[in-house]
DNA sequence: ATTTCGAATTAGAATAATTCCAAATTTCGA
DNA sequence: TCGAAATTTGGAATTATTCTAATTCGAAAT
């Protein structure tokens, strides 16, 4: 299946108008093309930034809306460590996020194959998982 | 081994004058005993009103400078979870946090016996992890 | 007991991220 | 094309937290 998370060639003004029931409009594009261009995890003001390259006139409530849109339809995925700013990725796979404490990037952290929640924690029988989030700060040892 | 995490009927004025090398204040005292008698997870502000019960003077910068204090000397941990307001939690073990999303209130999770990260994550070999953190939410099945 | 001096406390101002608001603009469907 | 509904916009408001500068405290030395 071709997705709008793997295809980076692909120009804002050709996305669909219509993703995962969300209306496109131009700020919507704009804001996505963003994320999907540089897959750093950028925080709504780096996005605001760079969508204003483009769109001059775009403003960082919208871009606060675009971003809130985005997520509560499952196009990006808001990404939150410790206090600081909320930051936005394209990467919808299951996936955690380590924060390289040299540079204070962020990196994708994938499951090993198979793992299931039940198999590492103590959860109370019948409990239902809606979100799980894992972080990890730390560094490369080597490098 | 006696750890005040564990012995709720220290009376505040009881607790060493120092813990972990943090000279032990009037404030300090009373913040700790707060958090180690509630264990429900409080926010900053919910440790100032407490606090207030028994000590009428004491501000709300005073709470955060004493909950700085104590995490930063590993006497409490500070638990975030997405953009909420931190909360402050006396359970040093390794655990982690689940929300119930009915009623909003947070439970601590324990691992399994024996589980480790490098099962359950593809990190890049020699990556030092220093801090990890994993919440959830959701709904207890039944009940 | 008194003095001293660095650390802690305090109230209030400042900051930063985010949300709210009300007006202007755009879009969609009839 | 017209009107309703949704979206965008700039600025104000909100909220959690941090900062600042003045005061107070407390332990050690006198």
């Amino acid at each position: 299946m071709i997705t709008l998370a793997n295809n980076k060639d692909l120009k804002p003004e050709d996305f669909p108008s219509d993703i995962e029931g969300l209306r496109m409009t131009r700020q919507r594009r704009e804001v996505l093309a963003v994320i999907l261009r540089d897959r750093d995890h950028p925080t709504a003001n780096d996005v605001f930034l760079r969508a204003q390259d483009r769109m001059p006139t775009i403003s960082l409530a919208t871009v606060y809306n675009c971003l809130e849109a985005l997520v509560t339809h499952n196009i990006v995925r808001q990404v939150n460590l410790d206090r600081e700013s909320s930051r936005y990725c394209p990467n919808l796979s299951d996936h955690c996020h380590f924060q390289d404490e040299a540079s204070g990037k962020i990196h994708d952290v994938v499951f090993k194959e198979g793992v299931k929640l039940e198999d590492i924690l103590e959860l109370p029988k019948g409990t239902e998982i809606s979100h799980l989030d894992i972080s990890l700060k730390g560094n490369f040892g080597n490098r």
